[in-house]
DNA sequence: CGTAACCTTGATTAAGATCAATTCTCGTGG
DNA sequence: CCACGAGAATTGATCTTAATCAAGGTTACG
């Protein structure tokens, strides 16, 4: 499958570049699809590029020595990521020295992305300013997110950092949805009171820093106290006052 | 005191402009010094500008609502902190509706700063490609120290941050005497094998994510374990090999 | 040399991890 | 349409790490 502008033009990073542009990244870059489970690259591996993703979930992730892993980033369309080492470590990058940063890995079936290799990149990268701001606000929205991780894992329980996901997930869905009602014109109800899982609870436990029996246990625990009620992948808001007040 | 030029060439960011460029941030930027404990800004004041130290420490810090303290980060001489608004939420920047991602408190007496107003300065950043390059790879450099601080946290006990922390302060000292050497042509001992605490042992525990007793008791046993020899701020490394193997 | 800030050490507690045993869910083939 | 099996999730019992609470010791500095 070819790749098309239109698929371009969805990655945040690539929206407002000119035509020629866009034809230069598409004549460069590699169109690839995975399916879950499968590996877009691992932090061992010599560094070739960055990624975007047209449609899909990827999950970004560390794993210890002694085989505990936990999910940095969960990466979904129109998102970047990987590219750090581009600007982290240029040299590098250049004689091919330079390592992903994390690990990678698809966790839907038929993830769509697309690579771009970094030293064909650079060289449009220098020459579009509008293409460095739009890199910088990727790069500071990041930061912001792993920011409010850090405080998350190291200032609050593991029943206040569920509910601050709980509540952040319900804010994406529902600009998830207001943005499809928009482009696609589709009919779906503007406003909902729950969340859908788009992850396993595995991974979410490993996204929040424990362990899938103590998840669960939370869940329960919110649910005994009457803020949630959970049906599977499906996750009903019973009391958003509770909520936000247990997230701080 | 007025603002020297050769102040703001030595922050990493402004290193390579014109002499154009370094004058009109001189003209809009402030100049200002702190002691000990004061306070440069909280998370919930509203966003001035960012920051560069041109001589001294601040820490960087969030606050849980029980009150325990945690260190995002540590900055020093010619490090530049609090840009993240300016890119992340520029509109609200341009409207006064920002705020501090974190809170910023000196510890060294007489820290020594420049503050930069946000709205000046994003029309010299449109103009320069090159202050543009240097953004990224500052926000890059710090993705990369967030992205191993969680790490640190979650995957990491407390002996194995411990351990990497020491590792990476003789990194830096090392580089630091380098500079000074090669800058100043001071005639400091090129190797040493210690380090000396540059922060408190309470902000080094709220930096490893842990408290001071836990700090105290964890210096013990890589002490016994005749990893490494403590007095007071001066931690002497014996044993490299093992040092490393705890690190990860 | 006195006092406050800093640090160490000990005893106890608590949150969450680990280990182990079921149970649930769902896709596949008979 | 049902039975099977595998992976996912739940639940319980126990263990571990590090936090908390409490007391005493050190250091630095006026």
């Amino acid at each position: 499958m070819a790749l098309k502008e239109s698929d371009i033009r969805n990655i945040f990073l690539f929206s407002e570049l000119d035509n020629n542009e866009i034809e230069k990244i598409k004549s460069f870059s590699r169109h690839k699809t995975f399916n879950k489970g499968e590996i877009l690259f691992f932090d061992t591996e010599p560094y070739q590029g960055f990624y975007c993703i047209i449609e899909g979930t990827v999950k970004l992730y560390k794993i210890s020595k002694e085989g505990r892993e936990h999910i940095m980033h969960i990466m979904k369309d129109g998102d970047t990521f990987g590219e750090v080492p581009v600007f982290e470590n240029y040299e590098a990058v250049l004689r091919d020295l330079a390592k992903y940063p994390v690990n990678a890995m698809a966790i839907d079936d038929n993830t769509n992305t697309i690579q771009v290799p970094a030293k064909q990149f650079l060289e449009i990268l220098r020459n579009s300013n509008e293409l460095c701001m739009k890199f910088l606000s990727t790069l500071s929205k990041r930061l912001k997110i792993l920011n409010s991780h850090i405080q998350g894992i190291t200032l609050q329980d593991i029943k206040k950092r569920l509910s601050g996901y709980i509540l952040s997930e319900h804010k994406r869905q529902s600009e998830e949805r207001a943005k499809k009602i928009k482009v696609k014109g589709l009919k779906l109800p503007v406003s909902v009171n729950y969340i859908d899982l788009a992850i396993s609870k595995n991974d979410l436990a490993s996204h929040l820093g424990t362990i899938i029996e103590t998840l669960s246990r939370t869940l329960k625990k919110l649910q005994d106290e009457d803020i949630i009620e959970v049906n599977s992948k499906r996750i009903l808001i019973k009391n958003f006052k509770k909520l936000i007040s247990y997230s701080d």
